[in-house]
DNA sequence: CCTATAGTTCGAAACATGTCGAATTATCAA
DNA sequence: TTGATAATTCGACATGTTTCGAACTATAGG
C-alpha cells in the first residue's frame, strides 16, 4: 500500500477518490464516491495508457476498487480501507 | 512520506523503532524507544552503507529521528510522527 | 598520537518504475 | 455491421532506486 501511495500521480488519484470520507464525517461504503478512470485523471497531465496503469496498481494493492458500468470503468475507495491503513500505522 | 515507507527494509526499521508505540499505550516523547543505528540493522541483511543510506532517507521524510552520542547515533520515532501520519490518511 | 569502532559519503552496476504511442479490446448507438 | 468512445495491453526508452565496496569522518580509549 504504501509503494502504491509513493508515486505523486497515484496519491492524487487516490486523495480524489477518497475525499468524500474525508472529514469527520465518514460515508457509508453504499455512497461511495465513484469518478470514470478518464474523469480522474483530468488535471494531472498524463496519458490514458499511464493513467490506467496507475489505477491498475492501486486495484492491486488494494486501495481503489473497479468495476466496469457499460462503456466506462467506476472507480472508488472502499472507507473500510483507509480505516486498514490508518490502523497498521498507529499499531492495531 | 509514503515513498520513504515503500521500502519493505526501509519499512522494517520504521516499524522496529515505531514498536514502541504500538500496541494501544501511547509511549511518551521522553521514553520513546531508541536504537543505534548498527544495532538497527541486525536481521536485514544489508551493508552498512546502505543501512545508512535509508535511515538517511526515513530522515529525510520526517519519520526517524537521529542524534549522535559518542560513538554511536541514536535513532528513534517521534510518537507525535504516527498520529501525523495516520490523520493525513483519515483526513483530518 | 595511534588504533579500533561506528557511521557516512561517494561512485558504479543492477534493477525497478514511470511514461508514452500504437495497437487492441469492450461497449453502445446508429 | 460499422463507427465512435472508453479503457487496457504491449514494447520501448528514460529516469530513479537499491545496493555494494572503498575511501572517508568522528569519537573514545589507551
Amino acid at each position: 500500500m504504501f509503494k502504491a501511495l509513493a508515486n505523486p500521480h497515484r496519491l492524487a488519484l487516490f486523495h480524489r477518490l477518497a475525499s468524500c470520507c474525508m472529514p469527520g464525517t465518514r460515508c457509508n461504503q453504499e455512497e461511495a464516491l465513484r469518478h470514470n478512470v478518464g474523469a480522474l485523471g483530468e488535471g494531472l497531465e498524463i496519458a490514458p495508457s499511464t493513467l490506467s496503469h496507475h489505477l491498475k496498481e492501486l486495484n492491486r494493492a488494494g486501495l481503489v476498487q473497479m468495476q466496469r458500468r457499460g462503456k466506462h470503468v467506476e472507480c472508488w475507495v472502499d472507507p473500510s480501507t483507509l480505516d486498514e491503513l490508518a490502523a497498521f500505522i498507529v499499531g492495531k
